[in-house]
DNA sequence: CAATAATGTGTTTATTTTACACAATAAAAT
DNA sequence: ATTTTATTGTGTAAAATAAACACATTATTG
């Protein structure tokens, strides 16, 4: 290795007076992440809570999350917390939005940036059930600790805006499924009602669902066709100009 | 000033070190707010860049940022940034996203939230002009420093998106324009050619637009007639569906 | 084999989007 | 005053998309 010149030293020196400066001025804060974690069971959105661990908070229901380590991405922080929580990996996660009002946590300054995720309640099961873990209703989640009704309340509807825009909302199916379920997790997700043959039409014009060549078993009436979702496709085609409307 | 010696410059560096270690076995980050500033001017749309501070990337352009306050909140950082470096207050200014890669910055940890902000160029004066702070046209703007071409990247994409649901694209016009003022901002946003005839069609069927009864005043042709957007009616407005298509 | 409970399908109408061309107007030039 | 120029302002037809709406089909259950 080779001894560094006297000008890379003093441009080196630069460098770390700033980080100097900004530990002097103690300009730091604790940063956490919070999953929000929606599942799909019984024809119903449910998010995933926890007890707090703080005592102030108690009685109240929290989102799952954990300060992002000094050495990890922020995504990486946001994939620990998800797998240290629930023992899965290898889901959808997407960034929301990051929470940093001043006084939003009670033991110091912490901001938080929240991530969604979406997970398939029949697929897994928790490992983990620390904090008494469990879903919970989406209708009934009210008054959570600390900000997290706030950032609930906003990932709930950036999940309503973007299920309408890009397929994320599968993944909270199994690999195979019928129309109908597809429908029934559009209505709970939007919490509207939908046509069941406009709705069919208009997923069958996108032309992303495979059809498997099976139909539903155990059903207690005439079984459905499953399909796949072809999401290769998905990724291939893409949609720049959506028209503006307001 | 005395010239280091170059022993004393290896011990500054040392120490340094150490307090970078400590830091950051406290859990704690730096937070900083980087703005993406937006505005109009000939048709084009442009960002305002300055010189970074750093002189790793002393020849590179780099957004407009500063370290969060322990005692400010986000939102607040962010007002104060445009403030401190434009002069401008009462503007349009909305959070995008957060980036916290562990070595996006070369300073250390470093994790910053995106701002975007859209300013009327006309309409103000830069009042201050450090750091050859002025505006750059959006196709020019190539490797900026740390990750913020990233960040600048992913800011235009999301206006692209945002204007197309939502009017904050209007704060970049004057307050009454012309139909053909308003076209070739979305024209220049959206970097795409508009049928004349539709565009105004769309735009008069939203029924936002209010007819000053006024005209353009010194153009050399016959003037357009000039429109203020009505936002108080927009606000009270609230598209809920937008129909699953993706 | 009848009853059940859901699936699967088609048409009509209304709405929205696209494509496209010419007359009207104010300013500038002659 | 008249012509030229450059841009505004407007309408319609065709195509695509979305919305409303009802009945025959098919496994399962009893």
């Amino acid at each position: 290795m080779s001894v560094p010149s006297k000008d890379n030293l003093q441009k080196s020196i630069k460098t770390l007076k700033t980080i100097q400066s900004e530990v002097q001025n103690t300009n730091r804060v604790a940063l956490s992440v919070d999953c929000v974690i929606f599942g799909f069971d019984e024809n119903k959105l449910k998010v995933l809570l926890i007890r707090s661990d703080l005592k102030k908070y108690q009685s109240k229901w929290s989102l799952l999350g954990d300060l992002v380590k000094p050495e990890e991405d922020l995504d990486e922080a946001a994939y620990r917390v998800l797998k240290q929580r629930t023992g899965l990996n290898d889901l959808y996660l997407e960034q929301v939005s990051t929470f940093g009002d001043v006084s939003r946590h009670p033991a110091g300054r912490v901001v938080t940036v929240a991530y969604c995720s979406l997970i398939n309640i029949q697929h897994y099961r928790l490992k983990i059930l620390d904090n008494e873990l469990h879903w919970h209703e989406i209708e009934n989640v009210t008054d959570l600790a600390f900000d997290h009704q706030k950032i609930f309340e906003k990932s709930y509807v950036w999940l309503q805006k973007r299920v309408q825009e890009h397929p994320l909302g599968l993944s909270l199916l199994p690999n195979k499924f019928s129309l109908r379920e597809l429908q029934n997790l559009y209505e709970a997700i939007l919490n509207i009602k939908l046509d069941r043959r406009n709705f069919r039409k208009k997923f069958f014009s996108m032309d992303f669902l495979v059809d498997i060549g099976e139909n539903e078993q155990n059903v207690p009436h005439r079984p459905g066709r499953l399909y796949r979702f072809d999401y290769e496709k998905f990724e291939k085609r893409k949609k720049t100009w959506s028209g503006i409307d307001f």
